[in-house]
Parts: structure tokens; sequence; C-alpha cells
DNA sequence: AGCACGCCGACT
DNA sequence: GTCGGCGTGCTC
């Protein structure tokens, strides 16, 4: 009897041997199903020698074979990879990988859901700069490299990367696109169908189970060419892997923070290395870690220093708050509200930029001083008015706005402090009634088909004034949008987390690149409480080199990333003490040695969420030194409550 | 992830 | 006296 292991798609710490029946063939990458206690599930036959931990007698045969092309070599081991990396059961990842294929194959051939995008379709005309590009792109060859095609806001990045796509597709292999919002997809789609006179296929959360399935088993099948999607991408099984994109690279939603926690961006580069496959990263704003990479060499670098069509970057400037603060109550100033009085009249389109939802972040009671909390989390909780009721942002727990103080019973006496953009929203109404607003934040953009109907308004200029959260930072062109107001520019900058100052740089130099993409010049104007923060002097200054090569020096002095490396321990229980106790006990077991430092136990920021209380540790290597097996020996050899969990963050990027 | 086993509260 | 809460443990 043959004896195989065949990893499953839940969280178990290994493959399980299964026998293999009397004329089945049961190789490395095969889909089966298998007996598991009173279900049958699907599993893939594994790699390796099977563990035999189980003695023969035991053993179960697997029931059939799944009517699915083999995971190939190179795609096991990316699976593999990555649950190494990220502290996860290869099972969890596997899981990811499985998500699509489920019950029988689709009856009908996928590939008449799927139309091959065509390379020589003629699509728009490139500039002499963008085609230079395009070469450069395409001259890395099929093998596996990395290049960053950086360039300003509105250089026509996307045109070019288009065009390795196009040669991918005619060197007969798949192209993946890694997009950081599924919202941000409605104008990029637009753009894809120009060039490639088709649609290509599309993965994220949205996508109906069924089309789902169709998706998943002709990207198996090498019949959808190029499929554009969300993170979970990476996970598809592809016939021949020929290119993959990471759009908006230094975007944080690549990160994804649930169940198996990985960064989506540097995940895209291990698949191309394993594939041996190109890899590109795209942003008119890299992230350090990409640009300390190209700088070393490891990274290719492919810039586009001009926007596309003689296009001017806008003009930058700073509101002094302290010599023109808003009204009492307000939070638009004199500056800004003429600004965007001379626009409108003007006929042009303007954007106001607050990066919070709903309508004030506190609720705050005049009378004695108490704020209105989540019961779960250590959080405020944000009044959304439009919809009528408190939120936590975290949890999701929702209040009724009380007629009263809940802490000292008077009437009436609750207020908002701060703002959200629908507070904005109510404050233009005031100052500019004849504008047509509308908000554009993830709770009233969700999904592409809002999107859709939210591009649509901005360009066919029902629209005046947009108010918009960091959605709006994302890569839109809106050609009549020639004013930017950001309402509080030092939003990002409090905290402890040692992004904030480059995340800021990002957002804000994201944001403010979507004035002025067509003829009509940009403008754009910053309030801020401290205009010689570094981060704002460079914004004005535009000196964005400048700025990154000071960030970096400062995380080179204190081993930060990317010049060490970190992984966070998220100890929780839903009792104080337990957690306490359990954080404590990893202080008491904390490695050492050259290389290594372990800070904590602290409370987290969000020192409460969901109701399970919480400490963290950060363990900080020097970059030799790999986390993951001082980790391992490290939770081995200290015992916890099982009340406790702990979870491991590798290459934290959220720090609550 | 499911699904069973197991030891403490409100019901026919 | 049972039905059932979900804590903990196992699945080759």
């Amino acid at each position: 009897m043959r004896r195989v292991p065949v990893l499953l798609p839940y969280p178990f710490a290994a493959a399980l041997d299964y026998a293999v029946p009397e004329g089945m063939a049961a190789n490395p990458g095969d889909l089966v199903t298998v007996p598991l206690g009173k279900r049958e599930s699907l599993g893939v036959v594994w790699d390796g020698a099977p563990e035999a931990r189980v003695a023969e007698s035991l053993l179960r045969p697997i029931i059939s074979a799944a009517p699915a092309p083999p995971l190939s070599v190179p795609h096991r081991r990316f699976i593999d990879w990555v649950a190494n990396y990220t502290f996860s059961p290869p099972g969890s990842v596997l899981a990811m990988a499985l998500r699509g294929f489920r019950g029988p194959a689709p009856r009908q051939k996928p590939a008449r859901a799927f139309s091959s995008p065509d390379p020589e379709h003629p699509g728009p005309l490139l500039s002499p700069a963008q085609s230079e590009a395009a070469a450069r792109l395409i001259e890395a060859g099929g093998g596996f490299s990395v290049t960053l095609l950086d360039g300003v806001t509105g250089a026509g990045k996307t045109e070019v990367y288009l065009e390795a796509i196009a040669a991918t597709l005619k060197a007969g292999r798949q192209a993946l696109v890694l997009l950081p919002e599924i919202a941000l997809s409605a104008q990029w789609l637009e753009r894809f169908e120009r060039r490639f006179g088709t649609l290509p296929a599309l993965w994220h959360s949205e996508v109906t189970p069924r089309l789902r399935r169709l998706t998943w088993a002709a990207a198996a099948a090498g019949e959808a060419r190029v499929v554009v999607g969300a993170r979970s991408l990476l996970f598809l099984p592809f016939a021949s892997l020929g290119l993959v994109i990471v759009d908006e690279e230094h975007e944080t939603a690549f990160k994804q923070e649930e169940g198996v926690i990985y960064h989506a961006r540097d995940m895209a580069v291990v698949r191309a290395r394993l594939a041996a496959v190109p890899a590109i990263l795209v942003s008119a704003t890299p992230s350090l870690e990409t640009l300390i990479n190209a700088e070393r060499g490891r990274y290719r670098r492919v810039t586009l220093p001009h926007r596309h069509g003689g296009a001017r970057l806008p003009e930058i400037g700073l509101v002094d708050l302290r010599r023109s603060p808003p009204e009492r109550g307000r939070f638009l100033s004199l500056p800004l509200l003429a600004a965007l009085s001379e626009t409108l009249e003007a006929g042009e389109q303007a954007l106001l930029f607050l990066n919070r939802r709903g309508y004030a972040p506190l609720t705050l009671c005049r009378h004695c001083g108490h704020r209105l909390e989540c019961p779960n989390c250590s959080a405020w909780l944000v009044e959304h008015r439009g919809a009528g009721f408190l939120q936590c942002h975290h949890c999701g727990h929702t209040l009724s706005p009380p007629a009263a103080c809940p802490a000292c019973g008077e009437p009436a006496s609750l207020t908002p402090v701060g703002p959200g953009v629908e507070r904005i929203m109510e404050e233009t109404a005031a100052l500019l009634p004849g504008a047509r607003r509308l908000i554009m934040a993830s709770d009233t953009l969700s999904g592409p088909k809002a999107a859709e109907a939210a591009v649509r308004a901005i360009t066919g200029r029902t629209i005046d004034l947009i108010i918009g959260t960091q959605i709006v930072a994302k890569g839109w062109h809106f050609p009549h949008l020639t004013l930017v107001g950001v309402v509080d520019a030092d939003l990002g900058l409090a905290g402890a987390d040692l992004r904030a100052g480059e995340r800021t740089f990002q957002l804000l130099h994201q944001v403010a690149g979507r004035a002025g993409r067509a003829e009509a010049p940009g403008r754009v104007l910053l309030q801020t409480w401290c205009p010689e923060h570094p981060v704002m002097r460079a914004l004005a200054s535009g000196d964005a080199a400048a700025f990154m090569q000071a960030e970096a020096a400062e995380r080179r002095r204190g081993l930060w990333p990317p010049f060490g490396r970190l992984a966070a321990l998220i100890v929780s229980a839903a009792s104080e003490r337990v957690a306490d106790d359990a954080a404590s006990a990893l202080g008491l077991t904390a490695p050492a040695g050259p290389g290594i430092a372990v800070l904590g136990p602290a409370p987290a920021p969000l020192a409460r969420l969901g109701g399970r209380y919480r400490r963290r540790l950060l363990l900080k290597t020097a970059r030799p030194v790999r986390p993951q097996k001082l980790l391992r020996a490290w939770l081995s050899r200290t015992k916890l409550s099982r009340q406790a969990r702990v979870r491991i963050d590798i290459d934290p990027i959220s720090f609550l």
C-alpha cells in the first residue's frame, strides 16, 4: 500500500497521511477528496515523505481525484513559503488557494466566459517617455526580476505596464495584477479595455461564488489570460504565470491583518521569484522598503519624471492654522474657503480630503466630561449622523444617539467634537450652498458599482465638490479637478507608528496628485498646525527624495525596517489577568543575543478590542537574523494559559 | 474549520 | 431528573 501526505485546507499543524487506492496516481499537486472524521474534505497531495505518525492499519484511503489541474510546483512551494514566513499552518494558506474551487467543475467551458485580451489591439498612443519606459520593462526578460516603476502622479504609469502585459500575452503566458482597492478597479478596467479591447478577469471578495468558480478554473486552465484583483489573488492557481504586477505598491491595504497575516506586495515578489517570472512594483510614492531595494541594486528602476500630455504637477501650499484659524466650531480656514469659491466659480471641481469617516470622532458631555466609548474596545464611538447612529470603527458596535448623558443624566448635553467628512459636508453646505457635493468614503463607496457611479458623476461634471477619506487618494483620474484641500494634514502624524511620517507623506502626496491632471493647472492647500514639520516641508517643496533619505537615515540609526526586522506578538484573553500573565510569561522567556531585542510587554494601543484584553511584545532583530526560528523556540519554551491567544504578525504595519 | 465529548444552569 | 451552553481536543 502506498502512503502519501495530503494537505487539507484547515489550520492543522501538518499534512495528514492517506493510503492511495489501487490504480490511483495521487501525484504531488493532485486535488483529491479524502475522508476526515465523519466528513469528506478536499485536499492536495503534498510533497516530501509522508510523516508516518500513524500506523498503516489506521490509514484511510483517498476517496477520489478532484476534477482540477494539479497545483504546480512553484505554487506549492509558494504555499509552503508563505506558511513558513508568516508563521501560519500550511493548511490555512492552502485554504486561500482553494477558495474558488468548490464542488463539481463548472459545466460550461470557462473559455467562453473569458475573452482573450488582444495585445495587437490599437490602444492609446504612448508618449516617447512612456514608450521608452515600456521598452525597459520588457527588456528585463521573462525570468525573475523586480522592477520599480515610479514617476510622478499622472505620468501614465498604467499604460506603460500594460505594455509589459502585452509582451507577456504575446509570449503566451498569464499576468496577475494586484490593486489595493477594488473600488479603484472601475477606472482601471476602462484603461485596460482601451488597450486590449476586452476586460480582464476580476478576483475580489465581491465576485459572486459562481463567477469565482469559473475564474478559478479559467486561471488554472490558462484560459483567463489576465487576472486583476485584491491581495488574495496571489494564491490563485495559474497554468502559466508570466508576470506579476503590484500597482500602488506603497499602499498599506496590501497588508492582510486577519487569519494568515501577510503583506501582499512582499509575497507577490516571492511568488514571482518561485515562478521565475518578472515582478513590477508601481507607485508614485514608493515605500521605503522598495526604494532601499532599488538603491541596493536588488530591484531595477524605471522612472517617468513628467506628467503625461504636458500636464503640470500642482502647486502645493500650506495654510498655517495658527495664523489663519477657522471660525469657532468650523474646520475650513479663510484661505481654503476662498480657493474653493474661486475654483467652483470657474466651473472647475474641488476635492476636500479628511481621513475620517462619519460626522464626529468623539461625543462629549458638556456637563460632566463623559466620552461615549465602545463597551468592547478602548475606542471612542464615532457619530454617523446620516445613518443615525454612533459606531465603533473597530468592532462595529452601534448605539442610538442618547438623549441624555449616560454618566450624569444631564439632558441634551452631548456634543460632537472634531470633524469627519459628514461634518465637512455640512460646513460646505452652509458656506458654499450652490456646490453639488459627494462624499467618497469606504462606507459610501462599498463595491465597484457604487464606485463606478461616483466616477461617472464626477467625470460627467454633475458633482462640483468631493469630500473624501483616504479612498480618494488611490489613482483616480478626474480631469476637471483643479483644487485639493486637505482639512487636517497633521492627522496621521499622531501616535507611535514608525511609519507615520512616511505614510502621511505618501497619502497627502497622492491626494495632491488628484489635482490638475489635464490642461487646467492644479492647486493644493494643506491646513496644518505645524508647517515646519519635515513632512509638510517635503510636500510643499516637492522634494520626496530628500524626505525619504532623511527617513531612511533615521530608520537605519534605530535598526528599524527595512534595516532590521520586526515581529509583533499580540497576546489577548477575555480576562485582563490572563492576558497580563501570558504577556509577562513571554517577557520572561524572551530570546536574547547579538542583534536581538524584545520590546514590551505593554498594553496594546487598543488595549481592549472586541471584548478581549490585549498586550503586545515586539521582537526586533538585525537584518541577518530571521525572527521565525527565534519565535518558534520562544513559543515552545513558554507555558501559556489555554485561555490566552498569541497572534504573530511578521513585518507588522499596524501597531494597534 | 467542523464535529464530538464533557461538565454546569433552566426547563418539561 | 434532562436539554443544552460552548470550552477543549481531534481529525491520517
